[in-house]
DNA sequence: GGTTGACCTTACCATGATGGGAAGGTGAAC
DNA sequence: GTTCACCTTCCCATCATGGTAAGGTCAACC
């Protein structure tokens, strides 16, 4: 199987395979005489589940170690919970980031009558440290 | 007043003052004959601005359209409004994407043990595409 | 006068995950 | 034998920020 067909099967691009190899993150594959990659079902497995951890907003470092784990039969289901959980605080932490920035916006935008007249309480709320 | 103090006082380190200098986000300041770049306190209030829209994730971009609107008299508002809730729109969608990996990655933390033992949901889920 | 320490300067490299593009080789079908 | 889709490597860009190195400046103090 050839990266562009991985790709596809994945949904991870062949880009990003290429990089992941390059990175440590997968193994170097088998190549064709002409140097082409070429592609296992298990290869593919790992692919897959290297983009559901992605999608879940694990770091490519995160995904390392969860593929380790993932491999190693004699894990902990602990030290998985604890890797989940040090993600999961940290998503906590930006949302509440996030959401701090969304509310003073939103509230500055509320005020802003949004005409063809210069004042604005959005340029004010800025330029005074709001 | 020195690019340190500059910094201290508007809370913009004295790496990233240069940064916006460079990129054009602010104008070259006067130099002293030993080359030291002097700030009046106009170039404080600009600081200013750029940290408080920083501090609410406007872009760099962002924030060159912002100060060119904040120094237009003739602005309209509307302008302004426009923008800035572009920007609270990307931070909602942003917001939404966070708040479902938390939202899943909850669940999958919700049903693993975390003792001693290999059997783990986390792993499992991301293994299934979950 | 000389040293010290805090400050300034520029220039280069790194982050993290991804994409773009160039220049060139390969494979299969028609 | 050409064509087209695919593959290869290599380099560059994003975005905002930090680090570090090598060197110049300034003020104070002995």
């Amino acid at each position: 199987m050839n990266i562009g067909q991985a790709a596809k099967a994945s949904g991870v691009t062949a880009k990003m395979i290429r990089h992941y190899e390059t990175i440590g993150l997968i193994a170097q594959t088998h190549r064709t005489e002409a140097g082409y990659r070429q592609y296992t079902p298990t290869d593919l497995h790992n692919l897959r589940f290297i983009k559901s951890a992605r999608s879940l907003g694990f770091s490519l470092d995160d995904i390392k170690h969860l593929l380790s784990l993932w491999q190693d039969k004699q894990r902990a289901s602990a030290d998985v919970k604890a890797l989940a959980q040090h993600h999961l605080d940290a998503l906590n932490s930006k949302i509440l980031e996030l959401t701090q920035m969304r509310d003073s916006i939103q509230e500055l935008v509320a005020h802003c009558q949004g005409n063809q007249r210069p004042d604005c309480p959005i340029i004010n709320g800025l330029a005074c440290g709001h």
